[in-house]
DNA sequence: ATGGTAGTCTAACTA
């Protein structure tokens, strides 16, 4: 089972290059971020002709989530208890019988700044989302935009993307350790991979010609996947087609 | 360089 996540940065813009990816790499499942589509407007057609069932929560300009899948998503949660939130920013559906948590992290602006408090107690309540659903399923993926960049290795300049700075700070990075914690593996680091490598680049001052750029998109997996998960890698290829989105998507493989 | 680009939607915000 393939299961791949990708911030597309405006479905409608980018569903020509969704639907030209998923030819060219049949993903069982694929977690969109920041579709920026309202429901009613959600190009579900399309999507149904390529060949996959799709589930969405999407809002007006900003965020919004979708999982495209294979196989039928079952459970779909798209709100969680511990969060009144009208930002579309999580999707949670279980597929094949594997829990897909589809996350479009807030960004937070800047550390110390009203949306970065709202950054951290977001994450607060979205673990404890999360190790409830974990609690009810042996086989979990959270996966998405964390806009998180997990340690030093993850960034182009640690001098520059350092501990002080939004999506970098201690207390972001400390909030993924704990999601971590609650069983879960950075699929990404299970392999070797080439150093500096990254998810993504500024569409600012040139950042993906350069390799400016962070790891911000992950795959986490409970021990039941990560222990049958044979790769997980980062696909740079669309970052570099036409008017690209600002992320690229990243695969990994379960052999269940 | 308190810049730069892209998306949504034509003013200003979010990233």
């Amino acid at each position: 089972m393939q299961i791949a996540s990708w911030n597309v940065n405006s479905l409608r813009v980018r569903l020509p290059q969704v639907l030209t990816w998923l030819e060219e790499n049949p993903v069982d499942v694929l977690a969109i971020q920041e579709t920026k589509t309202q429901d009613p407007g959600f190009p579900l057609e399309e999507i149904l002709d390529a060949g996959y069932r799709v589930v969405f929560s999407g809002q007006k300009t900003y965020n919004g989530v979708a999982i495209l899948a294979k196989q039928k998503p079952e459970d779909v949660i798209t709100d969680i208890p511990q969060l009144d939130d009208p930002q579309r920013r999580i999707l949670a559906a279980t597929i094949a019988g594997v829990r897909v948590i589809n996350l479009y992290v807030v960004n937070g602006s800047e550390v110390g700044s009203e949306k970065y408090a709202y950054k951290l107690d977001w994450l607060e309540k979205v673990i404890a989302f999360i190790e409830e659903e974990k609690s009810r399923h042996e086989q979990v993926v959270v996966l998405g935009d964390f806009n998180i960049a997990p340690d030093e290795r993850d960034v182009h300049d640690p001098e520059k993307w350092n501990e002080n700075v939004i999506l970098c700070s201690q207390l972001e990075r400390s909030a993924l350790e704990k999601l971590c914690a609650l069983g879960f593996s950075d699929t990404f680091r299970q392999f070797e991979q080439e150093e500096a490598s990254f998810s993504w680049w500024d569409y600012r001052s040139g950042g993906f010609p350069r390799n400016q750029g962070l790891r911000i998109d992950l795959i986490l997996a409970s021990a039941a996947l990560s222990s049958v998960c044979s790769f997980s890698r980062i696909d740079k290829t669309p970052r570099a087609w036409e008017r690209p989105s600002d992320h690229a998507p990243v695969i990994a493989e379960f052999k269940i």
